[in-house]
DNA sequence: CCCCAACTGAACTGGCCAGTTTAATATGCC
DNA sequence: GGCATATTAAACTGGCCAGTTCAGTTGGGG
């Protein structure tokens, strides 16, 4: 899998590099960001940094993919089988949208769309590390959920996405387009609330219409 | 509302280069498009182009705008008030698929996501003119819908945004990410279906439940 | 205390590209 | 035919920035 990584990273020093390069992406962007900045920031010089690294793409890729295994971490210790299927949706509806509303997580969303038609593979790396390992988890969840008789979804998959992108509505592009400023947490739960409301509605089962 | 366009114009090849610039912003992106480029593609001089257009910034702004309105029409003649409520979202969510599956429709969202951070404006008036204008004229059918009786939506702005999601389920993320080709028009109708389904799930009045 | 590897800083290369300039040419209207 | 305006080609400026180079410095293990 790792045909780039066994290498080097010998050095004292990578870790700051990499945190370096993290806070100037996040900030710049990929074309915007300067490597000189970064190396600033990272508090080394510019051929350090080029010793780790054999080039800028294969820096931001390796900072991209930190960040999606931060995300999936924190996504899996969401799942609570105890819970009622409205109350689990709830927090993963919550979760969602908070991501959609931080800057951390728009700033790298919009990078890989930005690259993605010059560098596709960064940009589907990304999309396997971040959306659809978000999907899958919650279409396992749908699925059992079914199997259990406490909801009645057809299509997970779809479903699973259809969920993601309720939690999307009136948040994601005001965001995205810097329309808006960071959203009111009680605005990002009524939000959160309504998607889930409107899931239940067709994937519900009777007894939850009391 | 329009400061800066009011000006020139005059010129015999003004399309011809609102044209090429079109066509290689959308085949490169902004920073991607070389001022070279979009002038020997639009088969005219530099120096014209820029008698036409003080920057390349404003050029794109130019061309983003003249999208937005094309989609703007195409959205205005859908509207046909003596359908029942179902089948008017039906065409609406196949209108809203479309846009998303459609290359040339990512290409300027993909280009308005990488550039909103240097050029605010240009992703604000993007928003401003395609999504929010979508969302607004959505809102107001639902509006006029909830009085008639037809449908219960108690707040118009967010269901209009619900629906829009719902129509990027399974189709939008893949595309953005380039993670998938454009997809089949079975899928497409799938998806436009399976929105409605849900919408109606929660906003339909009763009678529609037989 | 010495040595080797990692690290530094600063200057440098080479390429790219937005935007300007100029002097000459085309076009069309009166 | 002549004038004003639009257009052209091509060279040029100035700035930016990724990546390289090198002579020298640090620091920890033997």
């Amino acid at each position: 899998m790792n045909v780039t990584r066994p290498v080097m990273r010998t050095g004292r020093k990578f870790a700051q590099v990499l945190e370096g390069a993290r806070d100037v992406f996040l900030a710049e962007g990929f074309e915007g960001a300067n490597v000189d900045d970064i190396a600033r920031v990272a508090g080394v010089s510019k051929a350090t940094l080029y010793s780790y690294f054999p080039d800028k793409r294969l820096l931001f890729m390796e900072v991209a993919r930190a960040e999606c295994l931060n995300q999936a971490e924190a996504a899996m210790k969401l799942v609570r089988p105890d819970l009622s299927p409205r109350d689990q949706l709830l927090g993963g509806a919550r979760q969602i949208v908070e991501f959609f509303n931080s800057p951390m997580s728009l700033s790298i969303f919009r990078m890989c769309v930005a690259e993605s038609e010059r560098f596709p593979e960064m940009a589907r790396e990304f999309y396997r590390n971040g959306p659809l390992m978000a999907r899958n988890l919650l279409a396992d969840y749908l699925k059992c959920a079914t199997e259990q008789g406490v909801l009645k979804v057809d299509n997970p998959e779809l479903a699973a996405e259809q969920f993601a992108e309720l939690c999307k509505a009136g948040i994601f592009m005001r965001r995205v387009f810097g329309a808006a400023e960071e959203q009111s947490p009680e605005w990002c739960e009524e939000v959160a609330q309504s998607a889930v409301e409107m899931f239940m509605a067709r994937y519900g089962v009777q007894q939850d219409a009391v």
